[in-house]
RNA sequence: GCACCCGUAGCUCAGCUGGAUAGAGCGCUGCCCUCCGAAGGCAGAGGUCGUGAGUUCGAAUCUCGCCGGGUGCGCCA
């Protein structure tokens, strides 16, 4: 349950009574009308805009409008104070005993807690990593999978019907590079000396494998013979492995996406001509020829007239280039046929998960997304910043160049899955991220994956003491009107806005939001232990007082549920004690 | 040249889609371990939110112009 939703439906029918009887102006738009926490605890519980944002359209001073509301709400359930403040606010103070009510909430919910409908089942379509085909994945990927994978679990969280998407660029010139270096690999297996891989091959050793693999395979069936024959099984060949690594890679984070897409199987079934058709019958196609680029214009440049899209009268800056200049389509016009296929595959919300690189590339593709969907298709781009790799503070050296880049495989044996899926989130995605890989073992509390876990696990050792302590403790049916410090009923607000921040961060599609939530929630549990030391009182397992026990065993199940819901969210395992 | 992203405490970053006196961590200063895990906690100092206008009841947040940093810019994907 979102507290927050609540009260709105109940602040909003309060606006709605006050209209029935007269002492507002019919037809107020409530739309506008927020009801959240207020950013200062002093104000209170719950705070709502409501008399500012309509004292306009009803012509009233929004403090008289506040004046009007106030009294109607102080008579409300489990309201225990209403005050006008500053411009207009109406601040709320909510009764302990609703706060302690939220306990049983969460322990009924167990660690779903948190799970909203607000999705109402629509159907979201989360495309994320879809490295090319050509290595394995490096760091940099880990983050778009992570943030891509933890984005789908949230939306599914808040009710959205969610597909986890790979598109597999197996079509572009990159894969025959490919396949002609795995060639070479091949007759290295076999015996000839290669001496230096050459220009415009890929130089990693992960490709030794391949080529030892399809040795193994073929024999020395595609020795000495002609490109023409070998290159499309060599290709499919490596391909095929390559893919097969990548998935390794991601299970070894924990991804698994459920639809893998293939361009070259998209255009071979005749997806970009169709799709290209129907952007044709929209009007939208057109020969023309291209301005160069100012500032940049290359060396080699020439006009020429190319098959163009008019991707400007959808907020692009200018028509793109569907055909390259020798006939084929360009990769944009694949893009195009494939977001098209997915829109057709009844997913109208798309949401892609791009590198830093593409970034200028996201204009052209709602526009596209628009152009050839008619309007009823929407395309949301989360760019993932760079990573910077660090130990204690020193970059580490990366050259993709030289195929001995730093793969994710490399990064999650180190440190852990756990620790990378969480610190890749701590981040908003366009922003870079810093990732210390001696920081992410350390045990303190400058150290996020650590300082959530620990809370977590105190949590749990409490509650394990207190399994042996108080055997048979009934922290069910416990009283917890017993939970009455300030520190205790703090805890519980902030447990309780759980809901919200799945639903919030959900609708902004930023999942890094649960990590700086869960942040806060450690803190204010780690507070809260430690008074403990200073009042024994505070403790939470007292011999001498078995029903307030109960209630705060009840509580720390709760703290403990929240964590595992947000954590679950991140795919990151909750820990039962820290070593 | 154009487009996109970023500019918030000495450093690293939050800031809940426009709310009230802008918040954390690190670092600095001073405290708290006979006691459920001190691997933690409490308190203090530290800010013209890059800058100048605009929009309105109200701007770190929206718009425009500058300044600074990053990324990208037909026939790569």
């Amino acid at each position: 349950m979102n507290v927050f939703a609540l009260f709105r439906a109940r602040i909003v029918a309060e606006l709605e009574a006050l209209e029935a009887a007269g002492a507002l102006a019919p037809g107020l738009d409530f739309a506008r009308v927020s009801v959240e926490p207020p950013r200062e605890a002093s104000h209170g519980d719950i705070s709502t805009n409501a008399a500012m944002v309509l004292a306009k359209p009803a012509a009233m001073n929004p403090r008289a409008l506040a004046g009007l509301l106030a009294p109607r709400l102080a008579a409300l359930d489990d309201v225990t104070e209403v005050e006008v403040a500053g411009p207009g606010f109406i601040n709320l103070k909510v009764a302990d005993r609703f706060w302690q009510a939220r306990i049983a909430d969460i322990l009924a919910a167990g660690d779903g807690y948190g799970a909203s409908m607000v999705g109402g089942g629509r159907a979201v379509n989360v495309e994320y990593v879809s490295a090319n085909p050509t290595g394995p994945l490096h760091v940099a990927h880990a983050r778009g999978a992570v943030v891509g994978d933890a984005l789908a679990s949230l939306l599914a969280k808040a009710g959205y019907k969610v597909t986890r998407e790979y598109y597999i660029n197996d079509a572009g010139a990159q894969v025959d590079v490919l396949a002609r270096t795995a060639h070479l690999r091949y007759r290295e297996a076999l015996g000839e000396t290669i001496a230096q891989i050459p220009e415009g091959f890929y130089p990693g050793d992960y490709l030794k494998d391949v080529g030892r693999a399809l040795a193994a395979r073929d024999g020395k069936k595609w020795l000495g013979r002609p490109e023409e024959e070998w290159l499309t099984p060599v290709r499919r060949f490596a391909v095929d492995t390559i893919l097969a690594g990548i998935r390794a890679d991601l299970a070894a984070l924990g991804i698994h996406q459920e639809v893998f897409s293939s361009e070259r199987a998209m255009i071979e079934s005749g997806g970009v001509d169709r799709a290209l058709k129907t952007l044709e019958e929209r009007g939208l196609v057109y020969i023309g020829t291209l301005d160069p680029p100012k500032g940049k214009a290359p060396e080699d440049w020439e006009p020429r007239p190319q098959t163009l899209f008019r991707s400007s009268q959808f907020g692009d800056d200018v028509d793109r280039p569907l055909k390259k200049s020798d006939g084929s389509w360009t990769y944009f016009a694949s893009d195009i046929a494939y977001h098209f296929d997915k829109f057709r595959r009844g997913t109208p919300t798309m949401i892609d998960i791009w590198g830093a690189d593409h970034a200028g590339y996201i204009k052209r593709m709602q526009a596209a997304v628009r152009a050839i969907t008619g309007g009823e298709g929407e395309l949301d781009v989360k760019i993932c910043q760079l990573v910077r790799l660090l130990r204690e503070g020193q970059p580490v050296k990366m050259s993709k160049r030289a195929g001995t880049f730093v793969t994710m495989r490399e990064v999650v044996e180190e440190v852990g899955r756990d620790s990378v899926r969480f610190i890749m989130l701590t981040r908003k995605n366009d922003a870079p991220l810093d990732f210390d890989l001696a920081k992410v073992l350390e045990q303190s509390r400058d150290n996020p994956v650590f300082y959530v876990q620990y809370a977590h696990a105190r949590a749990r050792s409490v509650l394990r003491n207190a399994a042996a302590e108080f055997p048979g403790i009934d922290s069910i049916s416990a009283d917890l009107h017993r939970l009455t410090d300030s520190g205790e009923i703090g805890l519980i607000k902030l447990m309780a806005g759980w809901p919200r921040i799945v639903e919030s961060a959900a609708e902004a599609h930023e999942p890094h939001r649960i990590a700086f939530y869960l942040y806060d929630l450690a803190a204010a549990f780690h507070a809260l232990w430690n008074r403990g030391k200073e009042d024994a009182a505070l403790r939470f397992l007292l011999a001498e007082d078995p029903g307030l026990t109960a209630a705060r065993v009840a509580m720390l199940r709760a703290m403990a549920l929240t964590i595992a819901s947000g954590l679950g969210v991140f795919g990151v395992e909750p820990a039962e004690e820290m070593r």
